[in-house]
DNA sequence: CATGAATGAGCTTTCATTCAT
DNA sequence: AATGAATGAAAGCTCATTCAT
């Protein structure tokens, strides 16, 4: 029959929970991370979070949204582009990029958090659809298992290298260079032409003819 | 009353309940997972497996045990061989020796489980400063960091690849050998040397001599 | 900024929370409806309930004070009779008046929150009460149990068979008159009377003489 | 990391639980009484009810299936009768030997659970079903709506007239004993002849003439 | 070698209610 | 006349763990 304050934190609860849980979800794991934690961290009540946040899950959703719409897009323009060398090339350059952009908060949250990212499934169609999908658009028919493979690993590079720079001491912006240089590394289309000259430094500049 | 065991399951509930938790920590995860579950499963109480079990840790740091082991003895290996280029080109291969000797399961329940993982200290050492150790003994004094981190992806590249191959339809032993050749074009030893020969199929053969 | 009353509602609020409550607490039950329903179903948010009804409890009492009025005049007016074999009867009919005349809608909230009404006490006097002093006034000193349950039930008849009649293919009328003709048959008093005559059809029509 | 003592009471905790929540469920209502008051009552942890439970639903179903065992007796010995003006005078006397058997305890937390039960299908037919199913049975296929009436509340008078005697000062033997009369008055069978003999007293003895 | 019975801590979620604006 | 933002309490349920037998 008693009950609460009601209003009182001027600015953007909203926001703040989102940032708090993105920090958590990231550094302990969504599943290990209780709305608890997160209420208590904001010094708010665990039901302030579900007045903004209609269950856990959409929290999650929520944070992984932004990712996904840039994702998406990513998508969409594969499927105009003419399939080709070329595609390939670029759309390792963008998924970099995507990546670079935002920083790394979002790769490591995506690393983090496979598991429930691989059971949601916003807008009608899980990530792993998604990614299926994106491989198939750059992905020629006649393609062998291990070309597909290096494709992928091509793809995902950059959450790959962030998971092995763990304990390394190293920049965001040195990670995410050497994931561009590893991803060129093992596209099969520019592997060929750069490979005799500058394994190590990224293929920013022009490919040097092959003798 | 007549003689025997006087109970119904033969011999090695200890090793049923590993292979279940295995199966089922792989599946799910090891957080999502539950003793009930895998109690269930096997027709036991959840009381049995503290039977076996100090406790649920114990059940994951014992299947971990074994992979744990050989890792040591290659970390041993690395630490007895002088530094230089072919021991790092050796390291990668035994890694992924490991890897096709066991099968893919515990890469897979590896991948499934890094959290937990992460937070195992068995032998007073975590894993991830176990992977430093023979990460350092690998790379030289002045690597850069991009160097660091293609040797870090070369040795984690079985992982990645069978990550990446979610979803695609190929054998554990296609998915081997794609993991080893990404390794070896990853390598910054090898790279330069291969690169203008094999580059897609895996350099099992002699390695062929260099101008 | 123009004239009017600058909301969107026209006029009545009030009146239809009190509308939307009745449906749902009869369809769904008192304890089972939640007022982020109600608010919900009305396009409106919890705390305008708040400003129309100061609690929960508040809402139904406004709903059964209407009927509870009309059931306060019915003892009234038994009161001031004297008593009797025809206050029995003309009670009896006045009840199943009630119910007719507001439809059964009514009834068939009255029947479906049976507890939370049981529990309020409006005018410092529960409904239990106000039924018990009913029946002090329309039974005799020196009734059975018996008598005493029949009349009780014949009072009672249209409640119940409104429950009854879940399921049935009948129309509010149809239920209303088998009430009617039910609940005179276990009046102790027209009983006798009618029982030799028409069993089955309601006795609306002039009692024909028996014998 | 700590945990609880274990194995303590002797006896029956599962009998005790459905002693304790039949009391409460009947006397607040399923809704209104929270596993932690049983358990409370029971001097218990909550987590010892769902080892004897799955549900708090179960241990509703598990609380009425008793009564509706003896209740599908019922009306699978309804269908294999011929019909006919016997058959339903037997139903309604087994009806009340029912609930008479068992005491009120069955008759009084059906009553104040109407709802919950309704929702129960246990052995894919709800109640409601079932009751229909028998009031199709016993009524013939030409049934006024007033018949069809009056042979269900014949049937459930058990239940009214409990419900009606509440605050009444009657012993169970008497409430059944007057349901019994109650039932037999609305049998449309029975009331054409008993009707101009003894309305009041149960009609078990020979109806005396009338002058 | 294993079960039966239980615990305590914690979880996600919902509810009625409040109050400054 | 109503909302936005929040609260405190409690609900149903699950989990890892214990221990006498």
């Amino acid at each position: 029959m008693a009950a609460g304050t009601g209003h009182r934190r001027g600015s953007d609860t909203k926001a703040e929970i989102r940032s708090v849980a993105m920090e958590l979800f990231t550094e302990k794991g969504y599943e290990a991370t209780s709305l608890r934690e997160i209420a208590e961290r904001l010094g708010v009540t665990k039901a302030a979070l579900y007045y903004h946040f209609t269950s856990k899950e959409d929290i999650v959703v929520s944070l992984f949204a932004e990712h996904l719409a840039t994702f998406d897009e990513l998508i969409a323009w594969a499927r105009t582009q003419t399939p080709g060398p070329q595609l390939l090339t670029q759309a390792i350059d963008r998924m970099i990029d995507m990546a670079s952009e935002r920083g790394s908060r979002m790769v490591r949250f995506a690393l983090a958090n496979q598991r429930v990212i691989k059971d949601l499934h916003p807008g009608h169609q899980s990530v792993h659809e998604r990614m299926n999908t994106l491989f198939e658009a750059l992905t020629g028919p006649g393609a062998s298992v291990e070309e597909a493979l290096r494709i992928r690993m091509a793809l995902l590079s950059v959450n790959f290298t962030y998971f092995a720079a763990q304990g390394l001491d190293a920049s965001d912006a040195e990670v995410t260079a050497a994931a561009r240089s590893i991803a060129h590394l093992l596209n099969p289309v520019t592997a060929e032409a750069s490979a005799a000259a500058a394994p190590v430094t990224p293929p920013v500049a022009e490919a040097p003819a092959v003798g």
